[in-house]
DNA sequence: TTTTAACTTGAACATGTGTTCAAAATCAAA
DNA sequence: TTTGATTTTGAACACATGTTCAAGTTAAAA
């Protein structure tokens, strides 16, 4: 046995993931991440293998964050459609100045890289559709305490809620304002509880 | 008095336009501009002063296309509510992939390039604003032809319309199920109708 | 204290990037 | 045909990029 790593994993991509988030795959350079994440190149490619595999772990994490949150929202609210809309306004008006982006991590993923990096995509696309996976069961929660009209389809609901949600967070980026987009989401949740 | 241009303007900033679409800006190459437009670095720059400024041309020119395709729309429908469902149709499900890209632009644009290149974010944020102006163009004259109720707000429904377009564009490149987005369009307009 | 295996370092490499510029090519006017 | 301003060309430049690897450092085990 020896020297056991050095450096924290969980808290490095951590701090890849807020540059990448910030700027993109392309635009964030190995010299960016070796200050961010203060390693060198060796250490950061024996430890993750590449740039790339550094971003899918970095995708992961922004993942899992956004779905903590989604989990605490609903514990807060003390319900599932509240903890939704709570949920919805802190992502696109409440943290959308502290967040490193506006915008969804994993919708920049799959603008920005294409062709190259199909991997990228795959795995953002896989990580939205969970999204929505968890949007429907926690509409079918909401269906089940009668917070939503018997009639409702929870896999509808959760496709235009994840459109929403997108659309709205690059609005904002567009807009910059946060009173109308507060007023939108009202009207999307009063919309969903007819 | 000298040689005129050999090169068609308009067409090769048509050229690059469709070649920034689909790679975004940062990943196409000059290399692959010098490719697509068939001309030498020496002419690009002559002609357009840097990579930037050919983007901006670039933005110019996929803007006017598409307010063009959906001034086309509207004649065709022969209605303005009617010609705006028909260009989403047509933009969301019936181009995409046809299209450089599913997503929109300057939609992309503004995802990709932040604290660089704040020019190109303003650009895009400024065509993007005069889209939605033009929405509510259009659903005024929807109001006044009686194709949707009198108490309806225009500039409120053209901001949601943007905020529909941008989200399901992408939803698009996410789910490629064109028959869920058909059905979540017609809602959208019933809903708008009402 | 010495050994040893794992980890860290940073200079170096090969390639890709946006851009420039001197030389060559072009064609209307003289 | 000659002139001459303008356009085109492509080699070259300076710098940025992702990645590698031999040398150095570390600390647990012997």
């Amino acid at each position: 046995m020896a020297n056991v790593a050095k450096y924290n994993r969980d808290d490095v991509i951590h701090k890849a993931m807020l540059l990448f988030w910030e700027k993109g795959y392309n635009s964030t350079s190995t010299r960016d991440l070796q200050q961010a994440i203060d390693m060198r190149p060796g250490s950061i490619y024996a430890a993750f293998g590449s740039k790339e595999q550094l971003y899918r772990e970095a995708l992961v994490c922004y993942s899992q964050g956004m779905a903590e949150m989604l989990g605490q929202r609903i514990v807060s609210a003390g319900s599932p459609l509240g903890g939704l809309e709570a949920f919805f306004r802190n992502v696109v008006i409440d943290q959308c100045d502290t967040n490193p982006s506006e915008v969804c991590m994993l919708v920049k993923t799959l603008t920005e890289v294409s062709d190259d990096h199909p991997e990228l995509m795959e795995l953002s696309r896989e990580l939205l559709k969970r999204t929505e996976d968890r949007f429907a069961d926690i509409l079918q929660q909401a269906k089940d305490g009668g917070e939503i009209a018997k009639h409702a389809n929870p896999r509808i609901l959760a496709r235009h809620l994840q459109v929403q949600m997108i659309g709205l967070r690059i609005y904002m980026k567009t807009s910059r304002n946060p009173d109308s987009l507060s007023e939108q989401i009202s009207t999307i949740f009063a919309n969903i509880k007819r």
